[in-house]
DNA sequence: CGTAGCCTTGAAGGTGATCAATGTTTGTGG
DNA sequence: CCACAAACATTGATCACCTTCAAGGCTACG
């Protein structure tokens, strides 16, 4: 076994992806996979680029984006520890990366290569489910976000806060709900479709309410409550 | 075999899922499908119920949308003839439809039991590589939509249309371009984000341009360059 | 110590939503 | 087969919301 990977293994079995198997399993599917560090906006995969590589998130944090047309960058994603990164583009040949990957603060990842893709996981029916199961869950996010297109700011951006509240298993033993990614105003603003003004207009009043407050970019919510009933807003 | 599945064997061929698969083993992946026709509007899933069944569009076409909290239909996808529905949650136990499934025109859907997921088509790495494949191109459309969220209306509408033009494979045999799916102005205004009254102001437009012709909730288009410079819109 | 990234606040202006009214097409039941 | 309802398309007027632009403060980091 790989020296390398067996520091690893720990991590990795945490991870509800390879939770069921024994660290044999696991180190086979992670088979000449290379720990990754990154820091603070380091960019691991280029939009456009050959996809030969994919990828799982150790810690930190990954921000999937694209630049659009007028030049703008648009986020798609936000990916926390556990999350694989490209995993469906390696089931085509030949194919580019749908998005730019770069490291939200000091971050690490295991890379791994396609064809282990191809040979090692593909085959196995479990972690074709697991994996299936984490891109329904982006699916579910990115639809859900679909749904408030034309909700007001103050619901959209609850809405936001409350997806990542929930999807990222958080440590459940302190009261505290906070957001497992350190996230700016401008990336909150980016990922929504809305300028970084009118987030942050939102936010700050959000603060003195004290319904939420932020130190240091990360994002602590006081008042759940509140956020649930701002982002089901029916007027009338 | 059964008979019932014999009769659209030829149709199955067709679709690029299941192309390179002999008839024996397209039918034994289909086993117990019913065959399914469906009248405009008729809703075939339902948002939140149990997902117990996954289907594959025959003919006609499928709108995937949800309610959301105004109480306003937001579409997320349109599928078209060879497209699996409710595929992803099927990799999950107790799952519901996370969307809401209506026929488009009379349609006609292969409807499939979950158990035929998770026993014959994931122990199949092609299959599986297929399926996914379809699932990054639904990906990418969601993301695109979500890189024009902050573009101005015309580019919005443009691109939405030109996505549609592309991914559905068309008969090429004549140079007319047209949409594959009937879609009301309504509906585009679902799928963006947008009133309908806005979505009809720009496409009517484009109509006494004579850039796009609509009869019968077929949309035609007669200048895609048009279209593809008002979607990549660059102001100043 | 200066630059770069982030946060904040204010004022002005435009884009697209909303509301209302009317025409057109499709479909359904008497 | 006609009448009436329902869904769809259209156009205009008004106005709120959010973007844009501008200016300034704060913190981190080389």
């Amino acid at each position: 076994m790989d020296n390398h990977l067996k520091a690893i293994l720990g991590e990795l079995n945490k991870f509800s992806l390879f939770e069921s198997l024994s660290d044999q399993e696991t180190s086979a599917l992670c088979d000449n996979g290379i720990v990754r560090f990154c820091k603070h906006r380091e960019e691991i995969f280029s939009f456009g680029k050959p996809a030969d590589y994919f990828g799982i998130v150790l810690s930190g944090a990954y921000k999937l984006s694209r630049l659009n047309p007028m030049g703008e960058e648009s986020v798609i994603h936000f990916c926390a520890p556990g999350e694989v990164i490209a995993a469906l583009v390696m089931a085509q040949k030949n194919s580019t990366y749908p998005v730019t990957v770069k490291a939200m603060g000091p971050s690490r990842i295991l890379i791994l290569k396609k064809e282990n893709y191809t040979q090692n996981w593909l085959v196995r029916p479990e972690l074709i489910l697991k994996i299936q199961s984490q891109l329904s869950t982006r699916m579910s996010l990115l639809q859900n976000q679909k749904l408030m297109q034309r909700a007001p700011v103050s619901a959209k951006v609850a809405a936001f806060l409350l997806q990542y509240l929930m999807n990222h298993e958080h440590d459940s033993n302190d009261d505290q709900l906070i957001i497992p990614v350190p996230l700016t105003r401008k990336e909150i603003g980016d990922a929504l479709g809305l300028s970084v003004e009118t987030v942050i207009r939102t936010m700050s009043d959000w603060g003195k309410k004290d319904i939420i407050s932020s130190t240091d970019q990360m994002i602590k919510v006081k008042n759940v409550e509140f956020l649930i009933s701002e982002s089901e807003v029916i007027p009338d």
